[in-house]
DNA sequence: TTTACATATGAATAAACGATCATATGTTCA
DNA sequence: TGAACATATGATCGTTTATTCATATGTAAA
């Protein structure tokens, strides 16, 4: 095993990148950082796996918290945590009959999303 | 505040379940859960910012390491892990060209996850 | 107006995760 | 063969996160 020589190359190597022109182009292109962090968080949403039970359910069916309960074997209070982030973020719409609150996909694009998704996961 | 009555209704919640029929109409369309949990990973790769920048980047051009270093501005060895995650769940491929990898997407679909994401994002 | 049920939520905790540092591996060229 | 560069990787560490418990809120029926 070598010791390392005398200066540390990494540092360099970001201040140099190695094809500038490219990486300019692309910074142009480069959704603003903001966007791209609630991009990230959207797909964030998705990729735990009681929320994504959650949402593959609601993609079938509208149902109660207890439902979700019953199907996933998980506590309440852990689905209903879950079902807050969901909504927070628009994934998810509640609606409440009585004492029971229905919970559906919010839009088509989630979804096409998890559809997609499973496209990937499936061809293994 | 009122003292809780006698037994957690909690408990009785999970078991009880409230609509029975869509709950075991949704269980069996439910993806067995080994699916569901590659389903969440591969959507956890994409909740990231910084994955999600690489993933962006490299929907624009096929780029190195030190090249996605220096767009995203991390150090070199946070990019590698990262590409590393992604490439493990072929997300990303790599091409070695002498000293410098280059790293692209590895199908449409991922393209496609990303774009179909952001129409949730942009959408308000 | 209590009781029972369905859901929501704050606090606490353990587990998972991302960045960093140090260093290893792989490749080219002098 | 050794110096320089590009990339990969193991260990560590601080942060984030999911679950749980305890309890609060909201609603309906007795």
């Amino acid at each position: 095993m070598l010791e390392t020589k005398k200066a540390p190359a990494t540092e360099l190597c970001e201040v140099k990148g190695i094809h500038i022109e490219i990486v300019e182009d692309v910074r142009k292109r480069l959704p603003d950082s903001d966007t791209l962090n609630e991009l990230a968080y959207l797909f964030k949403l998705f990729g735990d796996g009681t929320r994504i039970g959650i949402l593959w359910a609601l993609s079938e069916s509208e149902m109660c918290v207890c439902d979700l309960c019953a199907l996933l074997n998980m506590k309440q209070s852990a689905i209903s945590h879950q079902l807050k982030n969901l909504k927070q973020s628009r994934v998810v719409k509640a609606r409440r009959e009585g004492k029971v609150v229905y919970y559906a996909l919010d839009d088509e694009h989630i979804r096409r999303l998890l559809d997609l998704g499973m496209v990937h996961v499936k061809e293994q």
